[in-house]
DNA sequence: TATGAATGAGACTTCATTCAT
DNA sequence: AATGAATGAAGTCTCATTCAT
């Protein structure tokens, strides 16, 4: 045992308080999650969530905060645009296969959110934020002559999210399902041909 | 009061029992739905499920079961190609808005399904058979010379399967966000497009 | 056993469940009874207690309400005047050895009510009309000239008060330590001697 | 910042500790105060109860020990007869309303331990010894020919003790509702004439 | 001296299930 | 067929206590 500061170990029990919430709630679901069962996970006690976080709904929202890092790097670095998407969607998919334990809880939380009071008023408003975000690169290239004039903004959001989502939650279930990676070449020359002028 | 047999009276209480179900699935998910919340809603006393089902278990297993129908008639009459998986995307997406109770828990407990060890194996076996018949279009296509050659059957119908479950969740869960039927007329194109030779 | 009606069956609950807990209350108080216990003492189950009242607070309002009955015999036969108070002191000590369960519970329960958030607002209450009821016996007594006119209603009734309910208090905590039937003959000679013109 | 030796320290903190814990047990009772409640009123942390009194019942303990305090100045000088009780009951009473903290807190803790195994048999004594010193006041008078002979001493300290307890509660939970110093003065007349041979 | 991380006993409550009515 | 009384397992939460910092 090495000496730590009392930050150093709170930060520590805190992170493997979350990570082993996340493991639980992808094999079983977030209603049968147990604090008692979280505490035996990350190596701790009975009681032990209860003293970090107060209550299991203050888990969960330290969860999903936790769990909501968006995971394609690079992509704020692009301008708003047809490209932008391109790269959402293939980035997006592609890197399905490799996410940690507070993504794939995301992705299932996001599922279970779907009829959940608690939840579900979180996930509509990140929902929103991420087609808003698409429509606007619909948006701009439409204003830049880089888009059909008649494709539909939110239509399109709406659908890429649901590619998207969908497509990442098949292979969470059944990895041999489907092969993301090569779903998202597929998607991104789908959207080329479609959105091109 | 007409005369009835014992025969339809329990078959009139479960069907009732069962919409009360379904509609408590929609509203909050299936975990936070209690026997005797379901024998209220129906109009009956808390011991009703019992009496009739014998366990939850088994009421959620006749839920899944009497939910399963697929919404979009006329279907079986299409042979197996590329016409049918149009037929499909566009009837299913105009269709959504106009789902009975039962149709709406089924896509919830889709959703739930996602970590649940009990729906979990139920709704993955259904998911496959989806898949497989919208594989079956692509090949069907393929074999005749309607479809492209470098089109990936599987692929596509993962990719479908995204959009017709993720888009019916939206509109469920804030039906003022997406617009299925626009979406389904656009996806009858994009897909029109992208199997064409 | 019995054939009984379901309506009987659950009287007979009820009330076997608030002499239980009349019981421990005087036993160890009210913050130290558990609801298995009151369960387990009724010669029911631990979760008897939530079945039939809902929670530990509805137990306790139900136990308030029963152990209320005032319990001096024919007082209320009585009108208004310094003879009604008279009656009430020697009657009230006369009667305090023989109390049953649900009367030694409510003076456990105005003693414990004293800074208790739940109970307190309830025995205020009915402290105040113990009181005005007092202070009405000296104000008809001094309309009727049967009254001393410079002794003060309110002054008379808070010290009744805190004479019935300290005595019987005394007499409940250490039996040995207070003859009751001998101070409510010494108080309502004392009375009669002050009140008098 | 002056120096203080750390006995000084110490003692600084324990009465803090204690003039929280008393402050609190008025509030809402013994049983509801927490240890890391008292530390958080007293300006301290979680842990600092258990530093400084080992456990909750050592605290408990301390705090009993301090409230005891007599709060009529100067009885002790009054030699044992009808005097002094009369001191006592019109000092007590004019006294009430000026109490500080631990007295407040002896108080409720007198009425809470009517039912606690706990506390009960510490106030069971410390009553017994109230009781035995106005027995001894009436005793001295009957000796001296100062008090008629037909009083029972035993029933007047019981009366006694009943009033003034009783009195100072209703203040305490209702100061609007009694005048005590109005109180006091009334009673010192009662037993000066009922005492009076 | 003081803080606060960690533990675990024990309380209340929910709810599926069994069974008498 | 239907009701609802009774049970008890399992969960969340509180809190005194122990112990590392």
């Amino acid at each position: 045992m090495e000496r730590r500061t009392q930050q150093e170990r709170r930060e520590t029990t805190e992170r493997a308080l979350l990570t082993a919430t996340a493991d639980l709630v992808v094999e079983s679901g977030l209603s049968s999650v147990t604090l008692a069962e979280v505490g035996r996970r990350a190596g701790y006690s009975r009681g032990i969530v209860t003293h970090h976080f107060g209550s299991k709904q203050a888990l969960v929202e330290a969860l999903v905060t936790a769990s909501q890092a968006g995971f394609v790097p690079g992509l704020d670095d692009i301008d708003p645009g047809p490209d932008r998407l391109l790269a959402l969607v293939e980035g997006y998919l592609g890197a399905v296969d490799g996410i940690g334990s507070l993504s794939r809880a995301f992705l299932v939380l996001w599922a279970e959110s779907v009829a959940s009071p608690d939840l579900g008023p979180v996930f509509r408003e990140r929902d929103a934020l991420f087609r808003a975000d698409i429509a606007a690169d619909v948006e701009a290239g439409r204003a830049a002559g880089a888009v059909r004039a008649d494709v539909d903004p939110a239509v399109v959001a709406a659908i890429v999210l649901a590619e998207l989502r969908g497509l990442a939650l098949q292979y969470l279930v059944a990895p041999d399902s489907v092969d993301t990676a090569a779903a998202g070449r597929a998607l991104r020359e789908h959207w080329r041909a479609v959105l091109a002028p």
